[in-house]
DNA sequence: CATTGTTTTAAACACTTGTTTAATATTCTT
DNA sequence: AAGAATATTAAACAAGTGTTTAAAACAATG
């Protein structure tokens, strides 16, 4: 091995391009290895099969399209200040990965895909974060409106996913330049913050 | 034409059917024509080719998927009130068409795809409703917050459909049957009119 | 250097893809 | 009923698909 990165993650590298811009479906082994400088029997070679390679692809986009969040689940603020952080985070982390809630929601629809197999361990990790404690002991404090976990994590997650996953959509309906509708996003995420702020943590 | 529904017809149906929960490069012209009970020849007989086929499609399903606000703008009542009818009616509509936004999105993502395509005249039709109008008109009378239209759609749109398209991840982290999601969603659909009417219509 | 084991390549495999063609079946018109 | 127009079919086309194979290039080890 005397290249910096090796030819497996070469391959791994543009599988992970290539499949999160185009889908599963949406590519072939070919595309893959000509995107990595690469022979078609390199991709086999090192991972058996495009199914294969695939799945080791999504799991690990899952793990980085959920792990966002632990961190700042984990810390010690006030509950509403969490959510503040969570949001803006949430926000720079999908400003870097446009493509990732698409990629992960699409395949989970596919068929045969990855959406049998088991992803509570994800929710698990969340778990130990505390958060969902925390909430149920807001709630029952009063302080945080009453709601299961579902509802909230619906309530963030549209709201920080969607603006993104719809951005060619909504350029396409406003007639905005690309540019313009990144500033409405930055735009847009104050909105959010300060609308599930005060819908979660009513004052009075 | 002897049949009810002639044969082209039933190669649409069957074209819309594969394409909104398959997508285009989920699907072959074949599988289109055994769905419909037709030999492959006839799709090209009909349509040309594929993506003759598909834009077809494309554009009707667009129609659908935007034209379900129309009906709820174009009467005349309160803002507040039209707020409420619409979401109750999104969440009806997303209902029966699952598929739709994803589909939607999706594919104007791709690279070819209708992406380029004009759609600004959705926009417009929704606009000779008058409830941009309206809309400006309450926010220069401080009824209602003060806000873009491309914030606005978003926040409605994220808020309805996110929830539908994210239906099998939900799903399968919190490990929820169908019939439990489908549950989970008519309580989410009051949390989200309660969340959004506080939000745009603040008492105070 | 010779002989391992590993990495890379070009070529082939069987199969599917979108599309076309030319022949057949059906319907319509007169 | 005869002929023209339309609808439908099976078969073929070249190109692309995932995957495998067997030979070549390379590196490591004795």
């Amino acid at each position: 091995m005397k290249k910096d990165t090796t030819t497996e993650e070469k391959i791994k590298e543009a599988a992970r391009t290539v499949f999160l811009t185009k889908g599963f479906e949406g590519c072939s082994s070919r595309e893959i290895a000509k995107a990595a400088g690469m022979n078609v029997a390199l991709v086999n070679y090192y991972f058996r099969s495009k199914s294969q390679l695939f799945q080791l692809i999504f799991k690990a986009a899952m793990e980085d399209f959920m792990e966002s969040m632990i961190y700042v689940f984990s810390t010690d603020q006030p509950l509403e200040d969490k959510m503040r952080i969570f949001i803006e985070r949430e926000y720079d982390f999908l400003a870097k990965h446009p493509e990732l809630p698409n990629f992960i929601i699409n395949e989970m629809n596919r068929e045969d895909a990855c959406s049998n197999t088991e992803h509570s361990a994800i929710l698990e990790k969340i778990a130990e974060t505390g958060i969902f404690n925390d909430c149920q002991k807001a709630q029952a404090e009063g302080k945080m409106r009453k709601m299961n976990l579902i509802s909230l994590t619906l309530l963030i997650m549209s709201n920080c996913q969607y603006p993104i996953m719809a951005k060619n959509l909504m350029q396409s309906i406003h007639q905005l330049t690309k540019e313009e509708y990144n500033e409405q996003i930055v735009l847009h995420k104050g909105y959010v913050t300060e609308m599930l702020v005060q819908y979660l943590f009513p004052k009075q």
